[in-house]
DNA sequence: CTAATTGCAAAAGCTTTGCAGCGCA
DNA sequence: TGCGCTGCAAAGCTTTTGCAATTAG
């Protein structure tokens, strides 16, 4: 029940109550695919009754970006949504009709991209591919 | 050597100056596969001596791409940039060391994404890729 | 005890918008 | 001439930063 606080040790941070609430919200979040931004990190620990600032939980969010406990994406539109780290590289693609996200992983894609890269004389060092759907008729 | 008029004319966009010097400007910068903020573009007409307004500048990219002369893309990093749209389509490498940005186009890639959506029930309406790479040691 | 962390408010970057005047068709 | 377009300044959004007070270890 404290895996929380073992995780934010190894990561070298303090284990205070905001990261612990926002580590927690962003691991609840992960069950189902879902991306939070800063915003809705805010919001929702706002609802939980917890008595946080905004500027607290860009600063937790871009520690744990750091500590690499999250990953940070930059969809669409402005501004950046989290994700747990969960060690396992997938790709996503967004439902332009619902907002909802999938995951997915894909081997070829993966070998295809580093053959490319190789090509053209260059190391993949990392890579962002999102795929914009709609639900097939 | 009109043809930038003939192609804001097409947009349904009237032909003024500002139009034509952004235009003008990126598809000098596409020779080289450039990619340019709305702070390039504008700066780039300050220095040729042009007085346009950062407002213009954002006003014309936006309908440039609404018009689909342009593509805004969504890099790293808070701001978009913009090329000219010049009809193959193609996905993006970034060097990581110089900022080089490669252009490439594998079509067994862009046939693996659509198979990977169509497994999930989706139809592809658009995609972005980018790979971030450095130079092969 | 001491350095790390927090909340607040202010500031910073990029982009958009309101408005009066200018310019293309 | 008339409506579209422009420049300027002001506002909007997301994100960052300064600082005094608070807290973890």
């Amino acid at each position: 029940m404290n895996s929380e606080n073992q995780e934010l040790r190894r990561a070298g941070l303090k284990v205070t109550l905001p990261r612990i609430k926002v580590l927690q919200l962003l691991e609840a979040a992960s069950a189902s695919a879902q991306h939070m931004s800063a915003e809705d990190v805010y919001k929702a620990l706002l609802d939980a009754g917890e008595d946080v600032g905004l500027a607290t939980v860009y600063r937790v969010l871009t520690q744990f970006e750091s500590a690499g406990l999250v990953i940070r994406h930059n969809f669409e539109g402005g501004h950046s949504v989290f994700e747990i780290e969960k060690g396992e590289h997938h790709d996503h693609m967004v439902c332009a009709e619902t907002g909802k996200i999938i995951e997915f992983y894909e081997p070829e894609l993966e070998a295809l991209q580093h053959k490319v890269a190789e090509q053209h004389g260059y190391t993949i060092l990392d890579h962002s591919m999102v795929l914009y759907v709609k639900p097939k008729a």
